[in-house]
DNA sequence: CGTACGTTTGATCTTTCTCAATAATGGTGG
DNA sequence: CCACCATTATTGAGAAAGATCAAACGTACG
């Protein structure tokens, strides 16, 4: 059980939620080769305009890619918790769009990029896992897209609050609905396209109908049925069912019914 | 040059534009079994919760993803040029997460689900073509998030204004900033997170300040430096340049600069 | 030539932002 | 352990962008 001590055990649980692996994939991707690194809060991993060499992927604490508009406004574009990839856009393109920065202090393996290209190049199901996981990404995005553009302040935080929630129990990382929120309120002002100020209210009126309650950062849910429904929060698009190769045509009314 | 008159010519012609193909790669491709259906306007292709059997490409005509609120509110999620595959998605993943829908009338051509699942599995550069469009598609929508999330109503259009010309204008589909603008004031609401009034409105400022010139659906954009600068627009985010498998390491700067 | 759909306009309302001040909180050096 | 500082959270009042409602106007098309 060697593997189950590495730093990238997360990220191998996670890929094999999305796409079914085998040991030898499993040792594979553990011998790749990779330095650990630990992060203070707020460190860029990657800017706008980069080329790294590298695949960071989160060993533990919390990341966020982040765009800025020519006036300076920032938006936060995806929240990234231990075992997520960071870097595979790099792999492929070649300069980076957003900026990619720690939210809390991290430790992140680098694995050089022609390791993992390698890898990806002689392992169909590395390859598969990859764009597996890439798909995934693009159908949070789109949701963000539809949070953003058409949910008012009170939903549009109650559904980011459930996907964090959902995101994290699935990766084993919190449960009972309560986890420690890793970000200020500006910050959350930031992935919401809200003020801090408006978030502060939006925050205490969800508080104050019961759906959620914090102490500091620790955010407990005591209605997760209410906050689901508040949030308009489906999680089919987290696609957190296994994309085996061959799709369950048989069980495709289960699929509907998630 | 009997694949320059097939219907997935601009297909093929796109996926070169992002990664390298050679003579037999086409050749491959122009093999794929398909069937080639003229749909109406608003005619869903794929809805959520779908499993289709078949990759859509899109040969003339326009389309959008599309997702819905609870309440009932619309947002479109991306928009789609002739050329655009729009089914990798479901190659992959079990169940559709949006709704896949046309813009005008348009020709799409339905390739067998498992026919181009094989191309992929044996043809590495078509595995990589749809990699990276994949991911290119992943910075579109992280652009959208930032568009919808943090620009104001004018920025917001005159951003999209932009984006739809350069990418009519790298298919080849317009040029001199003129365009047919395929879609209604209500559909453009509902892809800016904006309503109709609204959207009507922004128009009317994008003209009066000599940015944009309408007649009927036809946009011509005079100024586009103007608007460009209006729409804080800069086309990094599309990855227009051609990602070759070896990075271009020594013209970095090239690449900073564009 | 009438009907349906899309666009435009005006008036009013609401959500969210802005500005500014105050209060907690956490970390640091003495 | 305490005082101090920087950051974050909270509150209030007023402003503004964009939404809503409702009507009128165009245009395309059968």
């Amino acid at each position: 059980m060697t593997e189950h001590r590495s730093p990238l055990q997360l990220f191998v649980r996670k890929l094999e939620q999305h796409v079914p692996l085998e040991e030898t994939d499993r040792r594979e991707i553990a011998k790749l080769p990779f330095k650990l690194r630990t992060l203070e809060a707020s460190t860029y991993i990657t800017r706008e305009g980069d080329s790294p060499d590298y695949c960071a992927v989160l060993v533990s604490g919390f990341a966020y890619r982040q765009k800025l508009t020519g006036q300076g406004a920032r938006q936060i574009v995806s929240l990234h918790i231990p075992g997520d990839a960071l870097d595979f856009q790099q792999l492929f393109l070649n300069v980076s769009d957003h900026n990619l920065q720690t939210l809390t202090r991290a430790e992140v393996a680098f694995i050089p990029r022609e390791s993992l290209l390698e890898l990806a190049r002689t392992n169909p199901r590395v390859a598969h896992g990859i764009l597996v996981w890439t798909l995934i990404e693009a159908s949070i995005f789109r949701e963000w897209v539809l949070n953003v553009g058409r949910r008012d302040s009170r939903t549009r935080m109650a559904h980011l609050l459930c996907e964090f929630a959902v995101r994290l129990e699935a990766q084993r990382l919190a449960n009972e609905h309560q986890y420690e929120l890793p970000m200020t309120q500006e910050q959350l002002a930031d992935v919401l396209g809200l003020t801090p100020v408006h978030v502060n209210r939006t925050l205490q009126t969800l508080a104050a109908e019961g759906l959620i309650t914090r102490r500091r950062r620790r955010l407990t849910i005591p209605d997760w049925e209410g906050l689901r429904e508040v949030g308009d929060f489906n999680a089919r698009y987290l696609h957190l069912q296994r994309q085996d190769g061959a799709r369950p045509e048989l069980s495709d009314d289960l699929n509907r019914a998630a």
